[in-house]
RNA sequence: CGCGGGGUAGAGCAGCCCGGUAGCUCGUCAGGCUCAUAACCUGAAGGUCGUUGGUUCAAAUCCUUCCCCCGCAACCA
């Protein structure tokens, strides 16, 4: 059995969670995790929380706390809405960990051991007010070439100038508003690229070709534009503290210790139970691990450059990542999700509209994976409606109902196939086949389309059988085929699994089986699978899978969430 | 000329790498069925594949011009 490493780009403590994030990296993770582990494989799915940085500072400070408390509180809101999403991590950490500081010094000795790290001394603006070095963005002015009053240190909105902070007219702190400001000389570590580059390019040429074309450009863009010492430390507080001679009050850059965070949580999920788990068989020095990370675009290059090149120049055999699946964005009924202008819907309030399976199906059938999609609740609606409530809610409802009224409440003999059960057959082995090629090779949206193309099958079946016909006739084949349709319902389960947790479970029980009976999806058999409910078993009928958007519901909805586009 | 991605029926997408009758889902219209959630099944209408020029027997697909949208631009996570 193989082993399959699973990272999910980890989410920033201080933002809040919205339908973007979850679609960019957590639910395609959470869906191949649960998958692979389907199809036997030894899965290990590693999330968490990213929460060094400014933004954390700043965040607490606004909220009146001090950070680590204020991180501690973020945190478990984050795990609370990833559970609402049914995601199925192994271990959910934090950056913040003991074990990830750990795993950043050893790194960071390394790297300096074998002369990857350099010293520079570099300008900054510091702020006297707030007793702090101020990030780029974090300083506001007027624009020198257009006049715009809200130019931030390192780009001007208005007039689009790449800025430098120290050109700024009247400037000021985003933070407090203070003027006092002077420039100051501070001392930082530098990571080397250049140096590693050699290497990094050997690396990459072997893994990315086979990257989605999102990610392989933007790895070749970086590559092409020549890589230059990366600044590793930054003038903070909130920080892995940097452990070298003259850099005491200096913490490392919150992207030198994220990335090690998937090692770094990898050990807090072994130090749960050190008997039976060891990080390094994940991680160090073995060649039987697939590590597939999942992130959003603007995250490509530091998991196809940075980070490589970071593990790369310890000389040790650390696990790299075999498979980047990088995603575009998701808009918003046509713009951006911003919680500042309160646009979109965020996955906290998500959950409480619908069950999480609503979203999740959605979200993985229009995963934007060759540019931007974007969500609008008209084609959300569309969705819920069709697909869940008419093609698939609506086959296991006239199947069961059907049976319990005509038959009775448990599963009827089989019969003998006929052309009809070998069309079906035939149809079923194709699609499912398609099915697994799509999900083996992460292309989402077209495994999705499969398994929708699946469940129609069923209702193909069914409308070329005829069992409400056949009845009168012959109460024998009538059983027949319902027999065959309600196998259907258990294979659609089965292989809904990896996407519909929930739905899934409902559909199982309502066949008198539970989330443990679903068969591994190796070596998955359509003949087989057809036949496993026998003669006899007893079903419930239930109520409907899932519920109608109703055209006042959909008003509803884009009222409350801020459908209409602003200032139109 | 900063970089990258995208521009294909009313909407959302595939096809483009490896040129050869333009495909899928929704929506619309018509028909069927009546077991089921006004659902399901079948069929039809609807596209000069953003624009200019070129290569070719043949271009959505290769090269070129311009336009539009989105994202990124290293002290923003």
């Amino acid at each position: 059995m193989s082993k399959v490493l699973i990272t999910s780009a980890l989410p920033y403590i201080n933002g809040i969670p919205h339908l973007g994030h979850m679609v960019g990296c957590l639910l395609p993770s959470d869906v191949y995790a649960r998958y692979m582990r389907m199809q036997g494989q030894n899965v290990l799915y590693i999330v968490g929380t990213d929460e060094h940085g400014t933004t954390s500072e700043v965040g607490a400070l606004k909220a009146g706390m001090d950070v680590e408390t204020y991180c501690d509180m973020n945190h478990a809101r984050h795990l609370k809405t990833y559970q609402d999403f049914l995601l199925s991590f192994d271990y959910f950490g934090r950056t913040s960990s003991e074990q990830n500081k750990e795993m950043t010094y050893h790194i960071f000795k390394k790297l300096d051991e074998n002369g990857y790290i350099e010293e520079r001394t570099v300008k900054q603006i510091y702020s006297l007010d707030d007793q702090m070095f101020l990030a780029d963005r974090y300083i506001t002015g007027t624009c020198p070439h257009c006049g715009y009053d809200k130019a931030r240190g390192d780009q001007c909105e208005n007039c689009t100038k790449v800025l430098e902070p120290t050109e700024l007219l009247n400037a000021r702190s985003t933070i407090s508003g203070s003027q006092n400001l002077e420039v100051r000389e501070t001392k930082h570590l530098f990571l080397n690229l250049p140096k590693v580059e050699p290497k990094l390019r050997e690396w990459l040429k072997s893994k990315e070709p086979f990257w989605p074309e999102v990610a392989y450009s933007i790895a070749q863009k970086w590559l092409k534009e020549g890589l230059q010492p990366r600044c590793i430390t930054r003038d903070l507080k909130w920080g892995f503290p940097v452990p070298k001679a003259g850099f005491e009050n200096k913490v490392f850059y919150v992207w030198f210790d994220a990335p090690i965070g998937y090692i770094g949580i990898t050990k807090q999920w072994a130090d749960e139970d050190p008997e039976n788990r060891d990080w390094k068989d994940w991680w160090m020095g073995v060649s039987d691990v697939r590590h597939v990370e999942f992130m959003g675009k603007d995250n490509v290059p530091y998991h196809s450059i940075t980070f490589p090149a970071t593990l790369l120049g310890t000389g040790e055999p650390w696990t790299q990542v075999d498979y980047l699946k990088g995603c575009s964005y998701l808009t918003y009924e046509g713009g951006k999700f911003s919680k500042s202008e309160n646009r979109g819907i965020f996955a906290e309030d998500a959950v409480k509209e619908f069950p999480a399976d609503y979203w999740r199906y959605w979200l993985m059938s229009n995963i934007p994976e060759a540019s931007d999609s974007s969500f609008t609740f008209d084609l959300f609606a569309a969705v819920v409606n069709k697909d869940l409530n008419g093609v698939l809610g609506n086959f296991v409802s006239r199947v069961l109902k059907m049976t319990a009224s005509k038959i009775g409440t448990f599963v009827p003999a089989r019969g003998a196939d006929t052309p009809l059960e070998t069309t079906l057959k035939q149809n079923l082995k194709a699609r499912v086949a398609a099915y697994f090629k799509y999900m083996d090779a992460m292309e989402f949206r077209k495994a999705l389309n499969e398994l929708r193309a699946i469940w129609v099958e069923g209702n193909n079946y069914i409308s070329d059988a005829e069992p409400w016909t056949v009845i009168k006739e012959d109460a024998a084949r009538a059983g027949a085929i319902l027999n065959v349709c309600i196998n259907l319902i258990r294979l659609f389960a089965v292989l809904s699994a990896p996407v519909m947790p929930q739905t899934v479970e409902a559909m199982l029980n309502r066949l008198g089986l539970k989330l443990s009976d679903m068969p591994s999806l190796k070596d998955f058999d359509v003949e087989k699978e057809l036949s496993v409910l026998k003669e006899g078993a007893p079903f419930e009928v239930g109520e409907p899978l899932f519920e109608r958007i109703t055209p006042e519901r959909l008003e509803e909805l884009k009222q409350k969430y801020g459908g209409e586009k602003h200032g139109a």
